[in-house]
This record gives C-alpha cells, structure tokens and sequence, in this order.
DNA sequence: TGAGAATTGTTATTAATTTGACATTCTTTT
DNA sequence: AAAAGAATGTCAAATTAATAACAATTCTCA
C-alpha cells in the first residue's frame, strides 16, 4: 500500500516500539520526544527517527511523538487491526502453554482449535478450545478461514504438518519444531528455534570467561 | 580465548550450521563443500567459508570440509564440550514444555530444579525433576553451581525473579516474559520475545495481500 | 606421476545499516 | 507577537555486513 523497500531489520524492531508504547500508554505518557524513548528503548534516537519514517511523519518539529498516535499507527503498519483465526498443531506442553497466552488473543489472534494425532488429546480443551484429530485438519482450516498455524510438534512431525498446510488455505506459519520447513514461496514461516537461541547462550558463557 | 570480533551476526548464524551438520553426520555424509553446504543451509557459500574462517581453517582446498570434525569444532566454539547446570522459574505450561525438551539435555544443559511459588506446583516432578518453593531458589543455585535461569514466568514477575538472580552466582538468563529485563552488565540475557515474533508474522501477513 | 579440476582462504568490492549533522518547523515563554 | 528552545525529517558520512573474485593449494584420475 505505502512502504516501498523497508528492510527486515527495521521490521523486526517494530514490535519492540509497539511494547514500549503500550507500557508508555498505560502509565499515562502522551508524548514522547525520540530522545527520551531512545533512552528507555536502548536504540539511538536517530535510528528511531529514520525507522519511524519508513512509514510516515509521525511526529511533529518542536514536540516530539504523540504515544497514542503513535502507538495506533504501528499497530496498523503490523497489521493488528483485524483478527486472524489460527489453529495450533500439537498438543502438547509448547502447544498448550501458547493455548493458554491470553495476549495473542488479545492482540487478535484468534485460537479456532487445536490438533493432534495422539488419541490421549481428543477432546481436550484448553482454554476453551477443543483439540481435534488431525483428520479434520484440512477441512477445518479451510472452512474457518484459518491464516495462521502454529506448529509445535516434533521436529519428525513439522514436515508433514507444512505438506499439508501447502494444500489449504493458510497464509503463514509459526514454526517452534527444530527445522527449517520446505513450503511454497508464498507461503511466509516464521520460525522460533528455542536450540539456536540457547546455544548462543552457551556461546556467550563460554566468552565471557 | 582466540576469537576477536566475531559479529553478533556471525554467532546468530553458528547454531544453524551446527544443526546441518548433525543431520549430514546421520546420514553419514563425510565431507561437503561450502557450494554443497550452500545449497542446503541457505546462506551464500562466500559467506560459510567466511564465517568459519572467522575462527580457524577448517577446510582443505581441493576438498572441501570433514564434516565430523567441522561439527566438533562449531560445538567447541559453541562451548558443548561442557555440561551447565541450569534451572527454571515457573512452572506453568512453558516451564513444563522446556522440562520435557530432552533436546536440551542431550547438548549439556543438566536441568536441576523448577521453581515456581504457586503451592499448586510444590513436589510436582517433570521427567525427574522436582518443582521448588521459590523461598528455596538463591541457596539452591549456589549450591549446585547453576549457570543458566530459564525464566518462564509471567511478565509480572520475571524483574523480580532477575534482581534476586543477581544476588547469586547464576551467569546467564534464558528469558520468556516478554519484558526487557534490567541487569548487572555481567548476565547475559537471551530474550525469546515470542510476541514480538508473532507480530512480524502479521506484519508480513499483511504486506503479502 | 602430472595435468586438470575442485575448493579453500582471503582480499576487494558492493550493498546494507547505522550514526551523525543540520536546516526547518513547531512549541513555549515572556 | 517575537525570540529562544526543542525536536523532527532527511541528507550525508561512517560503519558493518555480504558478495564476488581470484590466487594458492590440494585432490583426482588418467
């Protein structure tokens, strides 16, 4: 619509603005010049000038940003102005655990059902939601207008899951298995790989010796 | 030790060649060449021979890489030729899902304890390990000379469990709350901001309509 | 054993990202 | 209402990261 070629990098630090605002918000700050949330966000105030520019004059000479404005403004650049119906692949703990975040749905995302193929899960609800035998996945998804999955079996399951998905409607993936899944290109995938992330941990450790 | 600047970029990247080079080691693949590793992993070959040169000549001209010993050396660099004790805080749905990742275990981090303060929690054992009274956590650390706090606890109270982490030897936080935790310079703090992730998806979600 | 093919390590080039600088604009205060 | 101060938007510079190029080395196969 607008934003020609902004790069991942800024992208990736937008829901960093969009937590601090909220927080900002909910202690009553209305403005905020670049400066102060530098000092509270830990990026430069430059950076944050040229990242909020990508998309639009958000603020204003002499004042700095309006929180509310603003706040409002990056919440449309990330899309939270509609809902998302997502389903959850595995049942599991990780499955579970992310049934059970209120704040995703808070922020939209709507929890449909959820999936296994274990029998030990049919019926089970979480939260509400049901968890369903994997059989009833492609018509289920495709019938509610599911956009989003959030796939959190193991990493032997993750594929077939991906295969599957490739035949329905949805859009995007959320992937918590360790691997990197083959999908269309259309199809955009999301990956949190909890090893990589810890073992830059251990790196770290070992560094700081 | 040897390493000079190796780039946050660089290390981001070590995990991934770490969990290739494992599935190469199953299939019982002996050498690869960056152009090979390339064409599976994703990044430019350029850029893999430039990575690893970053700390030491692995390869052999003519030949390519030994795959077993290219894997040992990343895990060195990555610090797996050690065990770290480590321990959770919460033990809701998340901390229970980590508990149960044997993944972890495998790659020498030694899971001791859980901790939570709900009394709905006390005695439970997770594959093993026992959940324990936060009262218990600052003697329980020092004494097994834990390295690493997953904190799986609510946004709430994750600050609160960071300052008393700070009153104790612990070294490193794996952190879950999707808050930005405020800490001695000395701990090392690895986010997982699994909202922040979400959001991207949105972001892309929409960009690709 | 030697010529040709393959592949690294490394330097050079290009691209991307971040930081700095400042003119312009708006706010605030007197 | 005017002058001083504050803060943005944006251009330029500097830094960092990624890609390409290639000489040097090793492997492979006749």
């Amino acid at each position: 619509m607008k934003d020609k070629n902004i790069s991942v990098a800024v992208i990736r630090r937008l829901p960093k603005y969009h937590r601090y605002l909220k927080e900002l918000l909910d202690k009553d700050i209305r403005r905020i010049s670049s400066k102060e949330l530098s000092s509270i966000i830990g990026f430069t105030a430059s950076q944050i000038r040229q990242d909020l520019n990508n998309f639009g004059g958000f603020g204003q000479q002499g004042y700095g940003y309006n929180v509310e404005d603003l706040y409002s403004e990056i919440s449309k650049i990330l899309g939270l102005t509609r809902k998302y119906n997502v389903v959850i692949v595995g049942a599991g703990n990780l499955g579970q655990a992310l049934a059970n975040y209120t704040s995703f749905g808070r922020l939209g995302f709507d929890l449909k059902a959820m999936f296994d193929i274990n029998p030990k899960f049919m019926g089970l609800k979480i939260n509400d939601v049901e968890v369903l035998d994997m059989d009833k996945f492609e018509s289920f998804v495709n019938e509610n207008d599911v956009e989003i999955v959030y796939i959190c079996t193991s990493r032997a399951g993750a594929q077939d899951v991906a295969d599957r998905i490739q035949k329905t409607n949805v859009k995007a993936i959320w992937n918590f298995a360790p691997i990197d899944l083959k999908v269309k290109e259309d199809i955009i995938v999301e990956n949190v790989h909890l090893i990589d992330n810890l073992l830059t941990v251990s790196y770290f450790l070992k560094e700081n010796l």
